[in-house]
DNA sequence: AAGTGGTCTAGACCACTCT
DNA sequence: GAGTGGTCTAGACCACTTG
C-alpha cells in the first residue's frame, strides 16, 4: 500500500502561531503512525506486525529509522521483539506474565498462582469520584465488578469500575466463564488493551464488609491500591480499588 | 590513553566449557566498561563524561555503538545526557529532583518540600535481618539513623541502616549539618552513589512510639516501605524501614 | 564558529527461527 | 536457505549550547 507520510515535518520548520516549534524527528512520526495503527486495531494483539524492513519501505525511510520507533514501542511494552521470528503486539492473554500489573508477592516462597472469586457484577450509575477519574459525565452507566483473589485463603478483594459503553455484554456469566486475567479478556473480547497505569496506595483499617470477605478481623491494617488504566491514548479505561491483605504478602516496588 | 578493550569476545567464541555463548555485543561490553569506570570514581557525580566522539577513538569503535552503550546507562540514570553540553554522571544532589526514590505525595496540592528533623544516629552491631538484607556478617558493626519528614505535621518516620565501614564518621553532627537529600550527602562525603533500590510495602498498625513520633493514635494504619537500595556492582548499601502517614499522602507508582 | 548530543542513511554482516 | 531481528560502521547533516 505504499504510504508516505503525509505531514512529515521537514526539520525547521516553525509553527503557525510561531510557538515552540516542537521539531519531531521521523522515528516519533513514524512511531506516532503505529500507535495509531496499533488504536485502530490494524494488528490484533499477539499478531505479527510487518517486518521492519517492509514498514522501512512503506514509509521510504531507512531500517535504522523504523528500527528506532520499534525499540520505543518494545520499551513501553507497546510491542514485543523476538529474534528471528518477528515483532508483535504485545498482549495481557499471553501465559508467561500472568497479572503483569498486579504486585503482589508472598512474603516467602515463589509467585502466585492465585484463584479468582467472582462477587458480583452489576450495571450502576457511575458516583461522581468513579466518573471523574475515568473521564464520564457525571451518573454515566458502568460496571461494577467486585472479586476476591486467593491462594489458600482470600488474599485480596476488588472493586473494579467499567464504563459500560467500552464493555457492552459484560457480565457476571462470562466472567465466571473466562479462564486467565481479565486484561484477556478485556482485549479479546472488547478490543481494550491496557497499556499503562496509575496506582495510588495507602493504608486503611478494614471496615465489617471487607473483614468479612477476607475472613480477618475488622480494624485490620489493610493495603489500599487504586488504579487507574489507561489505553493507547491515555484515555482512562477501569478504576480498580484493591484491598490487600499484606500479613504474608506485600507490594514490590523497583526504583530506578 | 588510547585504550583497547582487550577482552573482546570474537562474535561466535564458543565458552570454554561448551556451555551458552553468552553472545556479548560490542556495546555491552563498552557498557560494562563505562560502569567500572563510574563505580572506580573515574569521573564524579555530576561531572561531564568524554564526548561521544571521544570515546569511539578510545574504544576503536564507531560513535553508534559508543552511543548505544550511552543510552542504555542513560535510560537507567547512571547517566544523564544533555544536548549541546555533554553527558553527565548522574547524581543525587541535583537540586531538580529532591528526592528521587521517595514516591510519596500529597492527595491535594503540589508536590512537597518536607522538612527533616534527626532523632538520633548511633552504632550498633547489625541485627540479624539486617545483617542479612545488606550482605554483612553477622552482628558488624552498623549505623542507625531515625529521623521524621514532615510537611506541618509529622508524615514519615524512617529507620536507616548503614554499613558502618562505607560511612566511616557519619554522625548526628554531620547529618544536621548538610542540607539537600540524604543520598545526596551519601555520595559527596562518602562516595557511596545509589543506582537502584527495591521497596517491599505494607501495611501496619502504628506501635505506641511510633504513634507518638508521628502525632497520631495508636493502631491507626501505616504504610510501611522498607526499601533496599544498590550502588553500581548491585551491591547493598542501605536498608531503610520507613512508616508513612497516608490520611493526607499517598505512594504513588506508574505500571508499564 | 566550534563542540556537543541527536537524527538519518545505506550497506554489511551476525544471530536466531523455521522450513 | 530464506526471513527476521540485532549489531556495527562511516559519514552526513541537524539541533542545541557556549564562547
Amino acid at each position: 500500500m505504499a504510504v508516505v507520510l503525509s505531514s512529515i515535518q521537514p526539520p525547521g520548520a516553525a509553527d503557525a502561531d510561531g510557538s515552540a516549534p516542537a521539531f519531531s524527528p521521523l522515528y516519533r512520526q513514524i512511531k506516532a503512525r503505529l500507535v495509531r495503527e496499533l488504536q485502530g486495531g490494524v494488528w490484533k494483539p499477539a499478531e505479527a506486525i510487518p517486518s521492519e524492513h517492509e514498514l522501512a519501505q512503506r514509509f521510504k525511510v531507512s531500517q535504522g529509522t523504523v528500527r528506532k520507533a520499534v525499540d520505543e514501542l518494545a520499551a513501553e511494552h507497546l510491542l514485543v521483539r523476538r529474534q528471528g521470528k518477528g515483532t508483535f503486539v504485545a498482549t495481557h492473554a499471553e501465559q508467561t506474565v500472568q497479572y503483569r500489573f498486579l504486585r503482589l508477592t508472598p512474603d516467602a516462597g515463589d509467585s502466585l498462582p492465585m484463584d479468582r472469586r467472582l462477587l458480583d457484577c452489576i450495571r450502576l450509575r457511575a458516583p461522581s469520584d468513579v466518573a471523574r477519574a475515568l473521564a464520564l459525565k457525571a451518573g454515566a452507566a458502568v460496571l461494577r465488578v467486585r472479586r476476591v483473589l486467593l491462594t489458600q485463603r482470600p488474599v485480596v478483594f476488588d472493586e473494579i469500575w467499567l464504563p459500560a459503553h467500552l464493555f457492552k455484554g459484560l457480565n457476571a456469566e462470562r466472567l465466571a466463564a473466562y479462564e486467565g486475567p481479565l486484561y484477556g479478556l478485556f482485549e479479546a473480547e472488547f478490543g481494550v488493551r491496557m497499556v499503562r497505569a496509575e496506582e495510588k496506595i495507602r493504608a486503611v483499617a478494614a471496615d465489617a464488609d471487607t473483614a468479612a470477605v477476607l475472613a480477618l478481623a475488622p480494624q485490620t491494617p489493610l493495603l489500599c491500591v487504586e488504579r487507574l488504566s489507561f489505553t493507547y491514548a491515555d484515555s482512562p479505561v477501569e478504576l480498580r480499588r484493591g484491598l490487600y491483605d499484606t500479613r504474608h504478602h506485600h507490594y514490590r516496588n523497583v526504583l530506578n
